[in-house]
DNA sequence: GTAATTGCAAATAATTTGCCGTGCA
DNA sequence: TGCACGGCAAATTATTTGCAATTAC
């Protein structure tokens, strides 16, 4: 059974980013003008079932799409950019997969997601800009630690 | 500058799983019943903006939070029942550090959540039932390798 | 007193669904 | 011919926001 499916899962095995719902029916309806956002949406769930696809969450509100791979590899997400650089660390599949089973569990799929800021090679060690130790003499706020952060200034 | 925003952070604090917006403004309601849930949805996404709380997505569409802690730990998620199990792994924050920088950035946070599913201790080896390599003559359906699991018995 | 915060209801945003028409098998 | 599939618009769900009233400091 296919139709203009045929079209959504051929942008999604030529896509090699992470495309979104809106992306991958913008670029659907490229090539079949007929095509509507709802076919996208029900495709992509289909195919998310079925594990042949992932859904993957970089922040931004948008669930965004990947052909499952079964060597797999991570992402390293550009906070500034929201570019998304993809690694592999084979060695942490293994890892993760002993650490379930020793609580009791089949590793079915895990998530393992780094974000980061470009190094500025100019600026040694911009670690927390140092001095700033007491700044206040921090009223007492009830013994809550959230609510105490609620009373510092803001950033 | 505080009101029934001390609440929200009262059960927070108090909170050590991890509960979401609902499951916090009912928490909030019952110490303080004149408190409406865009004040937590308000508060929740402040101290998330302050870095105090992090936003989780186990899945299931809503986000769910936790106190930001220093010393992290994952999370290791239920399929079946959706819950949550927490456990530490010192070795690896240091590890992906290291993967983070050797491609140039600063690591600010990351995710990292394992989805499995409960041992049953009965059946040794569930692995994919054995038999059915050849279901299907598998049918040409252009070159898309999506499209022809599209084409493939449903599960 | 002044600015920050809240409640409420309405607005958004992403995603799903009902229903009915259409095309594939 | 039957039934899965697609389009459209309406429905749902989570979250945000405008605005006037309220509260904190």
């Amino acid at each position: 059974m296919t139709g203009q499916r045929r079209v959504v899962a051929r942008v999604l095995s030529e896509a090699s980013d992470h495309p979104d719902v809106e992306e991958l029916y913008r670029r659907a309806a490229r090539l079949d003008a007929r095509i509507s956002i709802a076919t996208v949406y029900r495709t992509v769930r289909l195919l998310e079932e079925r594990g042949i696809l992932e859904r993957r969450d970089f922040g931004g509100g948008r669930a965004r799409y990947e052909a499952t791979e079964h060597g797999h590899h991570y992402h390293l997400i550009d906070i500034d950019t929201g570019k998304v650089i993809e690694f592999q660390e084979p060695e942490h599949q293994r890892l993760l997969r002993a650490v379930a089973e020793r609580l009791g569990f089949d590793l079915v799929s895990l998530r393992l997601e780094l974000f980061g800021r470009r190094r500025s090679p100019a600026m040694a060690e911009p670690r927390r800009a140092a001095g700033r130790a007491d700044a206040e003499p921090a009223e007492p706020v009830a013994a809550e630690p959230v609510a105490a952060e609620l009373v510092r200034p803001a950033r």
